[in-house]
DNA sequence: CTTTCTGCAAACTGTTTGCAGAATC
DNA sequence: GATTCTGCAAACAGTTTGCAGAAAG
């Protein structure tokens, strides 16, 4: 946790940017409340502590901590987003439940490997990637 | 052409809906178009031949295509929807130009059957996929 | 002549932006 | 003190919905 907070206090003041209060809650937060999240789930999340705090906020905050590898954003079946924390976790893939809206994380060498020799075959520089398999959960399975 | 025509008139009757010139339209238009378009990219282009076609109808005949199988539904970068005709050709995965919006299509076999595999081991029965690559095509690539 | 469909405008959702005052450096 | 940040409200983009009249079966 201390490490974590360090992390976003040095992106911030390489970037001349400005160490807040909000900031810093929304990322407790994030890591608080765990798995993933809309930011209007955040925002709800924070305002029990801090009853002042804006929308507006927790949407600039997300999107900085995406910035400095702090919060990592995944689409969900209808094209919202939602962040998880992501630091220090491996890359990975997500299986969602179209029944009960589960998320199970999953991950594969075997399909990084295929995407970089596709990718690399054709010439194309994979920056960042967006694997999500949509259906029914084990629970959810028996219709 | 005729044959796909076909498919959305079946689909029509079978559903006890209506034929209208207007989902003709959008299906020829989206056929004719080609590549992955935002429905407003194929409201504008009916348009031009039809000035009194409604936004809705494009969005609601879209989502009947998408019903039918005639069309398949992708999201780009910013989480936008796009729609490329779809009948008849394989699943496919999507490389995806941060510079120049190019979206190029590839299909591997051997992810699929990864994801299969990491499907049934969690219990997880697959419905449908979502696979993109984000980063730079090969004439994006020199920065 | 019943039911569905269309086009329009209004509503809605998720997100971004402009601004004046507050907080940080 | 200069600059950045906050919270608010308004703006915005993409999409959906309610409705009255038009079209299809």
């Amino acid at each position: 946790m201390k490490n974590v907070l360090n992390i976003l206090r040095d992106h911030i003041r390489k970037n001349g940017l400005k160490d807040t209060p909000q900031r810093e809650e929304v990322l407790s937060s994030l890591l608080g409340i765990g798995g993933h999240r809309t930011p209007d789930e955040i925002f709800e999340a924070l305002r029990r502590r801090s009853p002042s705090i804006g929308r507006a906020t927790v949407f600039r905050t997300l999107k900085l901590l995406e910035e400095c590898g702090l919060a990592g954003k995944v689409l969900d079946a209808e094209g919202r987003s939602r962040y998880e924390f992501a630091h220090g976790r491996p890359s990975h893939d997500h299986m969602i439940c179209l029944a009960c809206g589960a998320l199970i994380e999953f991950k594969s060498r075997a399909i990084e490997a295929v995407q970089n020799r596709a990718a690399m075959s054709r010439g194309f520089r994979i920056l960042w990637r967006r694997h999500e398999l949509f259906g029914r959960c084990r629970r959810c399975a028996a219709d």
